[in-house]
RNA sequence: GGAACGGUGGCAGAGCGGACGAAUGCAGCCGCCUUGAAAGCGGCCGUGUCUUCGGGCACCGGGGGUUCGAAUCCCCCCCGUUCCGCCA
């Protein structure tokens, strides 16, 4: 939720920063006069009150003296009173509805330095590793889908059968690899991060707080008999852990990782990506989150995207980092990089890790703030996150740059300890 | 799923129709005392919102109701703990 009293005091400044992501602004004027109107209503309803509560300690203190006469005339007006403020109340409710159901759906505002542009195409692209299209030889322009079913690792026919397209079914090595994957992005975190494992179903608050509802609603699973929501990241969770809760400063940057399935209805993408690992519904990650202040905000940021850019660069995978612009950030965030590894197989770059800060975005609708050290009163905290390892991906672009001429996969070197020294991908028992 | 008991400030815990935003204790902050510290003593010590900056209003799990007046009474819901049932 974007500052109200911002949007008071400056409204041309925050205009002028949602102007940048190329939206209709239209939302903000009804947000001002719905804002005023709530108020003014408020306001009346806040003088009545005061009057019955006047009214109700003369009524007290009358009885004590048994002047039951004067008591009586007095709750009369009272009770007149209590149906203005009554109707006063419901109209400032509903006003106040009115204008939260509005301010839910703005958008943050860009960060300063986030790069101007309209879509994807204006992204800034910030650096390149490992990137020389001429170097692949032909052993690795295969596709990932085809090295899978040829290994026996990867089952994308069984996977449909039993729950649609887009879901995977993977099976020995390539099983073991996800666990692999998994297991490394955590123990490189483990150092600051505190691991939390969090359900992956969660109430609509929960939705609500990073901003994946209500405008996203078509793009989560949502089970009505319990009115429960499938979370598309593990920030859904790791966002609300703190969620009405005031931190104390001393204690931030506070640091949490996650590894949990995900779940994405990809509404929005029916018949782009469907091949093989590029887009599907469900898929295992590793996210990792940090509450800060707003001064530590820049250099938490810096360093979640070291390590999510450590890890790709460790599996020895080529990519790039992208600083996306004001049309192609999210919602929530004020601003992201995107780390895209290339799978030269597929012959495209792929998004693996998202990292971003969402200044106080998410945090002022999930209300959670902290104590300034020294300072008085509250703040409303800053929420960063990343993906530290999304696997589908990550797995599809090193079973296609690791292929070797023989067919066969040469598992990376900093994963073998997790595949219990094992070398090559192949089918059949793990190990 | 059934039953019982609970849900009050950072924590513990009173209050069960009238001056209660709420006793008391702990924690925290400031001061006195002290060479320093502890103890002791005195004071401060929730959040939000509006404001003509005097103050007003809201919040005792959530919602509704009764009343001149609700933390306190009534109804519905949610959550927690324990026991029983079922179960990985």
């Amino acid at each position: 939720m974007i500052d109200l009293r911002r949007l008071r005091t400056e409204p041309d400044a925050v205009r002028a920063a949602l102007a940048r992501r190329g939206i209709d602004l239209g939302a903000l004027d009804r947000i001002v006069e719905l804002d005023r109107r709530q108020r003014a209503v408020a306001t009346e309803r806040d003088e009545v009150r005061n009057r019955i509560k006047a009214i109700s300690a003369d009524v007290g203190r009358l009885h004590k003296e048994g002047r039951k006469d004067e008591a009586g005339a007095l709750q009369a007006e009272s009770r007149a009173l209590g149906e203005q403020e009554h109707a006063l109340d419901a109209d400032a409710d509903a006003l106040a509805a009115d204008l939260r159901a509005e301010l839910l759906v703005v958008p943050n505002l860009p960060a300063d330095d986030c790069p101007d542009g309209a879509s994807e195409h204006d992204n800034v692209v910030v650096a390149v590793h490992g990137y020389d299209p001429d170097a692949y030889a032909d052993h690795q322009r295969v596709p990932h889908w085809d090295i899978g079913a040829e290994l026996g690792i990867l089952d994308l026919e069984r996977g449909a059968k039993l729950s649609g397209s887009m879901f995977v079914l993977y099976r020995g090595a390539g099983a073991a690899l996800v666990r692999a994957l998994v297991q490394l992005a955590l123990d490189r975190n483990a150092d600051a991060f505190e691991e939390v494992r969090p359900p992956t179903l969660v109430s609509t608050q929960t939705m609500i707080s990073t901003g994946h509802l209500p405008k996203f609603v078509d793009e989560a699973y949502h089970l009505e008999r319990d009115d429960l929501w499938a979370i598309p990241t593990a920030e859904v969770p790791l966002t609300s852990l703190a969620r009405d809760e005031i931190l104390d400063a001393t204690h931030l940057p506070q640091r949490f990782m996650a590894h949990t399935s995900c779940f994405r209805r990809e509404a929005g993408s029916a018949g782009r990506d469907t091949r093989g690992l590029l887009r599907v519904h469900e898929f295992d990650k590793v996210e990792i989150l940090a509450y800060a202040t707003p001064e530590q905000a820049a250099e938490v940021h810096a360093d979640l995207l070291r390590r999510a850019v450590g890890v790709i660069a460790d599996l020895g995978l080529a990519h790039r980092i992208l600083d996306l612009c004001t049309g192609d950030i999210g919602n929530s965030s004020a601003r992201t990089f995107d780390i895209e590894v290339y799978a030269p197989g597929a012959d495209r770059w792929l998004e693996v890790s998202s990292v971003s800060w969402f200044s106080d975005y998410q945090a002022r609708r999930a209300n959670i703030r902290y104590r300034p050290a020294g300072g008085k009163g509250t703040e409303v905290v800053h929420t960063l996150n990343g993906s530290a390892l999304a696997v589908p991906r990550v797995w599809a672009a090193i079973v296609e740059t690791y292929r070797r001429p023989d067919g066969k996969v040469t598992v990376p070197e900093v994963l073998r300890p997790y595949l219990g020294g094992r070398e090559l991908l192949t089918a059949g028992p793990s190990r």
